[in-house]
DNA sequence: TTACAATGAACCAATAGTATACCAATTAAG
DNA sequence: CTTAATTGGTATACTATTGGTTCATTGTAA
């Protein structure tokens, strides 16, 4: 029969890669390289590891080289998922987690944060530009956040944010926004503020919980 | 095969970067001079720090020259934060997202899903060893955010995850956590799992809620 | 002979790096 | 204030290397 050199250079191929041979810097050699290595013409070579690549173990690129599928980290996955957030998706999560948030603020906010969320409220109402107000608007949902004295809470605010900044379809929203939405959001602001103020956490609850509603709305239209 | 010299520069600068080589001043020297400093073209030069630039560890301006960000990126800030979280802040994150968590799966959830989240109940439930039953009990509640379809969510659950296995306090849960705890666990895991069956949101939302209780009360006693 | 593995060669397309020029913002000297 | 030099930002042309592909040819076992 055939003398099936592929099938032993694949073999050798598998013990070198499970013994780590490539991973520190991450590639292989070349095709026409390892081919020499191995005293073999390229396309057998690249029949040996034909199987590496369908098993996910390699992956090759043009003009690049041969590299060894690392496995990412669980944070650099997760944050590889965060990149492209749907602004449904995001949008649900605040719905979720900001109604809650006010309710802890409520209860837990000092004077002065609650007096910092004010400030925040009356600048964005004042504010004249659209840009300034969506920076006093992005401000006053953080100081709520950092009114319920959790710093987890407050991190996992932030990462929304961040999402929100690095995310395109943010302009989407921009368009669809105008001045009655404004002062829509400025009163919803006031309510959310009486709330907090009053230490009423079911209120606070609730009007954040219709404030975000009236978000949906402007994104997505009614339901 | 390709030199890829960009990326060996790019290691070589974050190492000089950390070492704080360019602190004093907080400045690094031109484009050019660098470039020449590792005898190679400045579009080489530029590439290997583009990382750099995005990560938010340096920062350039036309006509100054390339400057060194002492403060932390949003993402390390956050990040540091994650490190050190108290069982309370997280507790009181879970009791915020997961019950909403738990109605959106009865909701939008498919067959196989739920198929899934039995499993890892059942898994549970039959285990003898206390260390896989803590897996399977993390199994069922990160299939259950698998299941709401909202991978946003489902990343937030994977962070909280990964600061319960990283912060040490954990074991003061398992000191506190006997066989008759277990079987309480097991049948809240067993209401709550059949509430997804009915797709009914609510009695899924109430039931997470309470089996959170009984976990707070498992950890920091009742109030 | 026949079937199949392997060879050797050629060419394509993608990528990395080099070299060069020009632009716009900034800075410093006159 | 004006002007020249410096610096990062950008674009283009060119070279070399690499994986992707095809094809004619050779060698060997059935």
């Amino acid at each position: 029969m055939p003398k099936r050199v592929a099938v032993e250079i694949e073999r050798s191929l598998r013990e070198r890669l499970a013994s780590g041979e490539w991973a520190s810097t991450g590639r292989l050699p070349t095709e026409r390289r390892l081919a020499a290595h191995y005293g073999v013409a390229r396309n057998t070579l690249r029949k040996a590891i034909e199987g590496l690549v369908r098993e996910g173990k390699i992956f090759r690129h043009v003009g690049r080289g041969i590299f060894v599928n690392r496995e990412p980290s669980p944070i650099e996955q997760i944050f590889h998922v965060l990149r492209d957030v749907s602004p449904a998706d995001l949008l649900a999560v605040r719905q979720i987690v900001e109604p809650q948030a006010a309710a802890l603020a409520a209860s837990h906010a000092s004077r002065a944060q609650i007096e910092a969320i004010a400030e925040a409220h009356r600048m964005g109402c004042e504010s004249g530009e659209i840009a300034l107000f969506e920076q006093w608007d992005a401000e006053f949902h953080q100081r709520i956040f950092a009114a319920t004295r959790n710093e987890l809470l407050f991190a996992i605010h932030r990462l929304l944010s961040l999402i929100r900044q690095q995310n395109a379809w943010i302009d989407l929203k921009r368009e669809s926004f105008g001045e009655e939405q404004r002062r829509n959001y400025c009163r919803s602001h006031a309510r959310i503020l009486e709330a907090l103020r009053r230490r009423d956490d079911v209120a606070a609850e609730r009007e954040m919980r219709l404030h975000l509603e009236e978000t949906r709305q402007a994104l997505f239209g009614r339901h």
